[in-house]
DNA sequence: TTTAAACAGGACTAATGTGGTACTATATCC
DNA sequence: GGATATAGTACCACATTAGTCCTGTTTAAA
């Protein structure tokens, strides 16, 4: 079903509660309640996303995370790199010498074009346009694929 | 790293080695030799491949698989589909209900249009372009991506 | 200065899913 | 009828993921 990591949906959600309270920081038992998810959930994703600078965390009383840029400079693929590592539809996509079928399999190049397509498709959608809630029955994003 | 499964990887492998041989039909055992994977995974997504219509399989003695339509007809998206089923990022984008915090989360369809827009890309690229080998370092799938 | 709130980090457990195996039944060719 | 090959189903083991917990560190406020 190609899907992201339900970590990944969490932290999205989450990046979404940052943002909506622009600027208030909140520590992560404020973040757990608008979120309804669970504190260690919470705390473990916000974890990895103050690792990869897409929040800032503020230690002691009263702190707490807000947001570390504009949503509308970060993309929903930094998000996704944050919790499960680089985009990539295949080990082999990654770096070369990860899949044990490499010598005998010519894939490879195909499906890291594919990964890069996909990338970039999720790096043109910010999380200011995640936030911003849309009928489940929209018209489907525009996409001009294919091979060169 | 929002990955197939290997499954379908390994389906993909089968699908080449099937299409490389056009017309002849070719046993399990001659498509493990061929793809250097185990027989037993071979044969079973054979099986998953046979009842998604992608390849016709012949019972017998000197029975066998071979390819159900043209390769250019046959897109990365239908044998994905055929493993995995449905293209989806989330839970909540393949059908509603699916999801526990469906009721306060507003992402449900800008997740659908992501998981339609990436659908659409790997339905744009067909099991014939998938067995052309590609160089790794090759240039990216041109994609022209963002919201209407 | 003490206390309490809050993040940091890592270790641990449980559950799910995937990959892989085995066995039996059925169909076809010779 | 025997050999070959797919069909179908049930099963197991491992790996990854989700989720929990605990201890330490930092900082604001009383």
């Amino acid at each position: 079903m190609l899907r992201i990591s339900k970590m990944t949906d969490y932290a999205i959600m989450v990046m979404v509660e940052i943002h909506a309270s622009r600027g208030e920081v909140l520590s992560a038992v404020a973040l757990t309640e608008r979120s309804s998810l669970e504190l260690p959930t919470v705390s473990k994703v916000l974890k990895s996303l103050v690792k990869a600078n897409l929040v800032e965390s503020f230690r002691g009383a009263s702190g707490g995370y807000s947001i570390a840029r504009e949503a509308s400079e970060i993309s929903v693929a930094e998000i996704i790199a944050a919790i499960e590592g680089p985009i990539a539809m295949t080990e082999c996509s990654v770096e070369e010498g990860l899949c044990a079928q490499e010598a005998v399999c010519s894939l490879r190049g195909n499906w890291q074009r594919i990964s890069v397509a996909i990338a970039k498709a999720m790096a043109g959608v910010s999380l200011a346009e995640m936030a911003r809630p849309l009928k489940p029955t929209a018209l489907p994003l525009r996409i001009n694929t294919l091979n060169a």
